[in-house]
DNA sequence: AATGAATGAGTGTTCATTCAT
DNA sequence: AATGAATGAACACTCATTCAT
């Protein structure tokens, strides 16, 4: 028993401990895996409490992916000062990202993993998360371009400066790959000992926005 | 029904139907809300037969990964020439595998999503092809990082060359990065219509290749 | 909810509201498929509440068999004068029975319905309200019969009067058909739009006097 | 155990088997309260068997309807000959569908009680099944009524013949009130001990044929 | 080589009922 | 007079798996 059995509290607190005993139980035995009397168990209650409380495995499932996903983009959003420099944006965002994730490993397995191979719902629901993230990093990515052209950090040799073809879809796909390595980062991150949430900012870091900053200025790599 | 019921044929094709079948039907309803009945019917025989034939649904589903696995790597490996320069197997790889994942979705879909949240041991399976291919793309990391020096692709101006502190742990890292990429943008390509193969490929090399060079020739972004 | 929620009200009101949502929701729902919760919510009270009042799922169902035969057989009672004939007295009787069963048929189908077919217990409590009714009926058949031979309504050829063997049993098989056909009569004058109580009552009262009035006669069909 | 467990008999079988089980605890706990898990035992089989064969508990009362109306229609088309005389068909077919109700009583119950009481759907199933005996009856009347005016059973003083007014639904609720009647009578006859079938019958035929003769003949009794 | 017949063990879900206040 | 919090026991239904042929 993950709680201890204290009888007769309020609804609100009874909830978050259901919440917690779910996400822990779908994070590590997967949606479906997950039984509804493991769940009430492990948060000391009995079944019917938690149905009368979250209605049904969805909606409890449902109501999990909220919770984390409202905590992970708060964990992000409270990382990083809009005020600053994109790629320090970047780098704050990035480190808050990672960190979370390593502290969460069950809510990000639930966000990452569970609620995205479980019926259309679900993924829908992270997937206004992640959008709201991508949207975020794409921000950054113009703002950099923007920002790379006067004062370039490489030799500009007064080629061609940004490409006027890099659009939306290009950018699109760039974000994508960027959120896309940072989640696969995250669980190499928790699965690798000895590698921090800074060490994996900063191999991401290293990695994206050198990369960024050729690219607008000019130097793409063409397919042969 | 999937398979034209064709009565007494010998047991490798039978077999190779039952996969047909369970890749699908894994692939499409998870492997826990896979059932068996389901998967006998679509592969056109008895549910007895399947387990004759492939024991249990913990080996079927194992036969699967390691049938899916073999066929990408295979197809990755088929797809690039060990003997062109690094950027060139990158891109052939990357189309490879881009090309090989939108052809097989369901395949795709069992490596990636059901196979690593089904239990350590299915994890464990594709873990080994993962990391065939992270190997490779390590030692093209590294073969660039070589040939990055002498005549580097960009205006060197004989700057510090290849930091000493790209060991292994920062390549494994960066192998890891791409790798992850490539698999969130499979994802994405695949949900996002009018993405081809080779968008995705390209996308991927802008992101990455020019990052890898600027790493290479010793101008990393460093965390302030 | 049905009733308005005004806190503080004396046992008996209470009761009543209690036993109002449960005839309606027994009488809807059946029995087995009405629930406490569906009940109190009904009833705007709390489930804790109706407990206390009326005990048991069981006790609150037989509270409402116990009300709903007692009104049932208070309107038949006060739509009757002992003084008058028997016809008429069998004729404002059915006229008050289908009068009252179709305006609450919720009432009567716990009565006709659920508690016939939910335990041997509100049977038997449903069976007392019948029999009072079937003794009513059988009296005034005798008393039909009665005065049926000083003055037979129809052409009496002076042919053996009241047949000796019209006993108990027989007299009581008559009335049971006559009742019998009064309940089915309710349920299809309640489903079939247009139909009357009183036009129910005169079918009915057409189908069954003159054949009673012919059976005293001592001109009954007799089988081949 | 009401049936021997024999092992691995044809499905035909086995069905029957459920579907005797399934009508026995039907007809005596009632719809809701039955459990999948008594029928099972009662038939002698596992509860997945049930499923497998009749695959829910709604379609296997379904299925119980269907084959306990199909039986009892059967058993009185089977009682009737159509063409003797229309007193003598009606008599034929009560004694039919008494002697069946007496036999079968769960499977009466089933019809006439739970049927009725447990949602829309298997109502509509009985009400075909009813429809069609109500449908019967009322050709029985209207042959009645046609022979009945040239050689009146009874002393026919050349009075108003059959009345104009007695259209379809005059006809259509006598019919109801008369099948009604028949309905309550087994009901009775199955409660009362030492009543036969054929006198159900008689007593009915009693009640009835009378009642519908003086009818025919223009000499209803009229409401005050 | 192949299958119709059959099940033990479990799932999500609901309900009548009580306790503490 | 009235309730929010909580549960034991059951139910319909499903599934991976085996047996007998």
């Amino acid at each position: 028993m993950g709680t201890v059995k204290t009888k007769r509290m309020p609804r609100a607190v009874r909830e978050q401990q259901m919440l917690d005993a779910a996400v822990r139980t779908f994070g590590q035995r997967g949606y479906m895996a997950a039984s509804m009397d493991e769940i009430a168990e492990l948060a000391g209650v009995s079944k019917p409490l938690v149905y009368l409380y979250l209605n049904s495995k969805e909606d409890l499932f449902t109501a999990c992916i909220r919770r984390e996903a409202g905590a992970l983009t708060e964990a992000v959003r409270t990382g990083v000062d809009r005020e600053l420099p994109a790629d320090r944006q970047l780098w704050d965002g990035l480190r808050a990202f990672f960190t979370y994730t390593a502290e969460h490993p069950d809510g990000w397995s639930v966000l990452h993993l569970q609620a995205r191979t479980h019926g259309e719902g679900f993924a829908a629901e992270v997937a206004a998360m992640r959008e709201e993230i991508v949207a975020f990093v794409t921000q950054l990515i113009v703002a950099a371009a923007r920002s790379a052209l006067p004062h370039s950090r490489t030799c500009s040799r007064g080629g061609t400066p940004i490409d006027p073809d890099l659009g939306e879809g290009e950018v699109a796909g760039l974000a994508e790959a960027l959120v896309g390595a940072a989640e696969s980062l995250a669980a190499w991150a928790n699965a690798t000992p000895g590698v921090t949430a800074r060490q994996a900012a900063a191999t991401l870091m290293n990695f994206a926005w050198a990369g960024l900053g050729n690219l607008m200025e000019g130097r793409p790599w063409s397919p042969p």
